[in-house]
DNA sequence: TTAATAGTTTATATATTTCGCAACTATTAT
DNA sequence: ATAATAGTTGCGAAATATATAAACTATTAA
């Protein structure tokens, strides 16, 4: 892997972490995770106004992160690669280890030192 | 895990994806994938100037996904948790993939379909 | 105590994200 | 063709993130 390939790998890296910065992107990914659902349903489940529901579809979309399949009037959305769903899952392993070492502690999770 | 804590969990995410959803931060974390290192070996490897570079520190720590430890005059930072960096792992991972499909579809990475 | 080195913080200008709203497109049924 | 439903897109305002420069703190050595 050259130079130029690392920096672009570093490049698309970022903004795949950038498509996952979001709690609501994150709660359609975990969504998606249970299996393919219609925009319609994500609306429903999640509560949001469809404009806004179809901007965070677009961002994952463009990200590869998920995956679309028309039929009919409905379009159904999956996640793109079940290695992504497992990188998120590790994550939030890790932060469920913070949240009760936190609570080991006597504190909630605080934003760290400055 | 209640209803709040979910809601909690999320956000917590977000924020961890927000931290590495640059190129600069995940540069950082890959070298520290190495073994700990001083901010000064940092500003070295990565010709940053120190200011930038010691903000991009304080989100990482901020975040807990660097701890520190001072001796002398050095700080070294290391990777607080090894699972980060497995997360980090399999995304580049999947990258490389569809770098890799990408070049046998005979064209770079898109954006996607908007 | 002064200087030198390593690192952090604050302020600020610029760029990027996010959301709500209105307008738009696509498919199906009447 | 018209309406109804499902979904997307463009626009503008408010909030966040970024890089730079200047000022600051902490440790060590002379």
């Amino acid at each position: 892997m050259d130079k130029a390939m690392e920096e672009k790998m570093f490049q698309m890296h970022a903004e795949v972490c950038k498509s996952m910065a979001n709690p609501t992107r994150l709660k359609i990914i975990n969504l998606l995770g249970e299996g393919e659902k219609s925009v319609e349903e994500l609306r429903k489940r999640l509560k949001l106004p469809k404009a806004n529901l179809s901007q965070h579809l677009s961002i994952l979309r463009q990200r590869r992160i998920v995956v679309t399949r028309r039929k009919g009037l409905n379009i159904y959305y999956k996640c793109a690669n079940q290695k992504m769903l497992k990188a998120c899952e590790i994550l939030r392993e890790v932060l469920m280890e913070q949240l009760a070492e936190g609570a080991r502690l006597g504190k909630w999770i605080d934003k760290g030192e400055k």
